[in-house]
DNA sequence: AGCACGCCGACT
DNA sequence: GTCGGCGTGCTC
């Protein structure tokens, strides 16, 4: 007889404990799925062994008439040991329910019918491509790669390796080893999109049978059928997006992240997690590796590579020699002062005529879609706004609507100003909608494509424009962040970069590292063969340092000035930033919770504590759907962030005893966005 | 009295 | 999450 710490299966915060229930099954283990009958109906519910023990713990027989017994197990959904330690750890982390930790690592939806096996990417061709012989510097970045995977050494690297410096190859032969070493290896990518090509390279290597695929995009059957295929150890290889690092493997090798400095990493559910955190949690407990690949690192990781926290591996020298593009930048004050109100500044005009009449394609990069960013009232200045969230509507000439970016919400031009009658509106900013227009009015001989979240929403229409660009229909492609990442297209002989400005006026601390790792992933794209690119750079401030660097492509250079300023501003990596966000139905209950967690907080760190808590502040929110939000944002000084997230759990817990708990509570540690003006 | 409805509290 | 308990108030 065993006596069992279960999990109940259920979203609510008042059953968020262990329940003990006796067992008859002796070899009961952490992390198997279990049924029991559950409070007063005695429902059949799921859950989740977490605790096993020999003798029944005298506060638990205390408060009990009667123990119930564990009714059932499911071997088919168990979990494991290190699978629940890591659920444990995640709760206090970010302070979510257990069950809300497990359901991440649990398989949703249900089998399917026998002998239908279902593999998302059974007919996905492999490419196969011959092993290249290893650059010096290859070799070199591997040694102590291949030595952590041999000696179990868990050990965090920061592979800082330029566009075509063969990344790629660096982790097929490290997956190549754990294979090797009866190892499974956890292969993450940032972005669905982006998955395809890089299941087509590891096909083409491992073979179809050995790599399982999991991301968010699956049907419920189709990720439960992976699941079992990983967590029987049919595969070993496990590639996705960020939910795929909690794939049920054991015996972990190497957990790789490519694109690292990637937003995308970040959860935006609730519980809200960093992949980069899991992976180190379950690398750590069998002892492997994880590896993080990128050629503009994000200013966290590579503070920590200084400080020997991740060991740094370098890349730095394009594979087949390809040199680097040549870069020019274009002061757009200038263009305007000179009569030129066009969004293409005379000099990517004359690029982009030269590089069309020798045949090569043209990239043009914009991080903005629609036609225009905001529409206003030029009698009154009155600016259309979102009736749900108040952010400013985006004008999109092809649906002639105006669209919420934020929550969707979309309408038909207002033919007069709301606000005051006048039939004077007028449309600010450009996106790619209004570049693709000028565009082919200005180069009429020449097909143009547009790829965004409008154009590539469809299934099958990205590769569609992908296609058409690849063969050669498409001169010139116009497009937003996703044609600045990851894709690889032949015969691109110029980048324009529109407005360098956009993702630098963002009111956010990470406005320079975006926009450089922007600006320098997108003139990546620029290159044919063995012949340089050309990278034109339009900015209204080309003075400012993340411009200026990434136009040298020197991430040294924008690294040395973002530190200082990042330590003169104590912004992370010199703190830590929890935001909390509080939602409910009723406004008043949003923005009563915020006050009385901040009071709480500042009453149980002491007053000193109050300037590290920025004011309360209402967020945008679509407030039919998710309610209204309001946010706290919480600066913890180096080494205080263990003792603010205690105050926060036992804040949290304190309310699960009291009824009162009309609005929700989000954490969310080190944010990606700030939602703050 | 009989019962529909809604809120509360407990669940091992 | 979800059920039973129980109070309230309406109807027969």
């Amino acid at each position: 007889m065993k006596y069992v710490d279960l999990v109940i299966d259920n979203k609510s915060d008042s059953t968020d404990t262990f329940y003990t229930y006796a067992c008859e099954k002796d070899d009961i283990k952490a992390g198997e799925k279990v049924y029991v009958s559950f409070a007063k109906g005695n429902k059949r519910k799921g859950a989740w062994v977490f605790e096993v023990s020999d003798k029944l713990n005298e506060n638990i027989s205390k408060n009990i008439k009667k123990i119930k017994y564990v009714e059932e197990t499911d071997k088919e959904q168990s979990l494991t040991e290190e699978i629940i330690k890591t659920c444990i750890w995640m709760k206090k982390r970010y302070l979510c329910r257990y069950a809300d930790a497990v359901r991440l690592f649990a398989p949703s939806g249900s089998a399917s019918k026998k002998g239908h096996k279902r593999n998302p990417h059974k007919d996905t061709k492999g490419e196969p491509q011959p092993i290249k012989e290893l650059t010096d510097q290859q070799k070199k970045a591997l040694g102590p790669l291949k030595e952590a995977v041999q000696k179990n050494k868990h050990d965090i690297f920061l592979l800082h390796g330029i566009t075509g410096s063969g990344k790629t190859e660096i982790y097929m032969q490290i997956i190549e080893d754990c294979i090797a070493l009866g190892k499974t290896a956890i292969m993450l990518v940032p972005e669905i999109s982006l998955t395809k090509q890089i299941i087509e390279r590891f096909i083409g290597r491992f073979g179809n049978g050995n790599i399982a695929v999991l991301h968010s995009r699956l049907s419920p059957g189709e990720r439960f059928d992976e699941w079992q295929r990983i967590r029987k150890g049919e595969v070993r290889i496990v590639i996705g997006a960020r939910s795929a690092v909690f794939a049920p493997v054991v015996d972990i090798g190497a957990v790789i992240m490519d694109e690292e400095h990637e937003d995308t990493y970040k959860s935006d559910m609730t519980p809200k997690y960093d992949t980069l955190e899991i992976a180190i949690k379950r690398a750590a407990y069998y002892g492997g590796p994880v590896i993080l690949g990128s050629a503009t690192p994000s200013v966290v990781s590579y503070y920590r590579s200084e400080k020997g926290l991740y060991r740094r591996l370098v890349l730095n020298e394009r594979y087949n020699k390809t040199p680097l593009p040549r870069v020019k930048v274009e002061d757009m004050r200038l263009e305007l002062k000179e009569g030129n109100k066009s969004v293409i500044s005379r000099a990517l005009y004359e690029e982009m005529d030269e590089s069309l009449k020798t045949g090569s394609k043209v990239i043009l990069f914009l991080n903005r879609r629609g036609f225009s960013t905001f529409i206003s009232c030029r009698e009154c200045g009155h600016v259309m706004q979102c009736s749900e969230c108040g952010i400013s509507l985006t004008y999109h000439k092809e649906k002639n609507r105006i669209k919420c970016h934020y929550c969707g919400h979309e309408e038909a031009v207002p033919e007069i100003c709301p606000s005051c009658g006048s039939r004077y509106i007028r449309y600010f900013g450009t996106g790619t909608e209004k570049v693709e227009e000028e565009v082919s009015r200005l180069f009429p001989g020449h097909k143009t494509a547009r790829l965004d979240m409008d154009t590539a929403r469809k299934k099958g229409s990205m590769e569609k424009i992908l296609d058409g660009f690849g063969k050669g229909d498409t001169d010139i492609l116009t497009g937003t962040q996703i044609v600045a990442k990851g894709l690889d297209f032949p015969n691109v002989g110029l980048v324009g970069i529109i407005s360098a400005d956009v993702s630098l006026n963002i009111p956010d601390f990470r406005s320079a590292e975006k926009t450089f790792q922007l600006i320098t992933q997108a003139s990546g794209r620029a290159g044919r063969g063995s012949e340089a690119g050309k990278v034109v750079i339009q900015t209204y401030t080309p003075e400012n340092y993340a411009v200026c660097a990434a136009a040298a492509q020197d991430y040294r250079k924008f690294y040395d000035t973002e530190i200082k300023l990042r330590e003169y501003m104590d912004y992370p990596p010199f703190c830590d930033l929890i935001l909390l966000i509080f939602d409910s139905k009723v406004r008043e209950e949003a923005e009563k919770g915020a006050s009385y967690w901040k009071a709480s907080f500042i009453e149980m760190t002491g007053k000193r504590h109050e300037e590290n808590i920025f004011p309360i502040q209402q967020i945008p929110s679509n407030i039919s759907k998710e309610g209204w939000k309001y946010n706290m944002l919480i600066k913890c000084p180096l080494g205080s962030r263990k003792h603010y997230m205690g105050v926060l759990e036992k804040i949290k817990n304190h309310l699960r005893n009291e009824k009162i708990k009309k609005y929700n509570v989000a954490v969310d540690v080190n944010p990606y966005s700030l939602w703050r003006s």
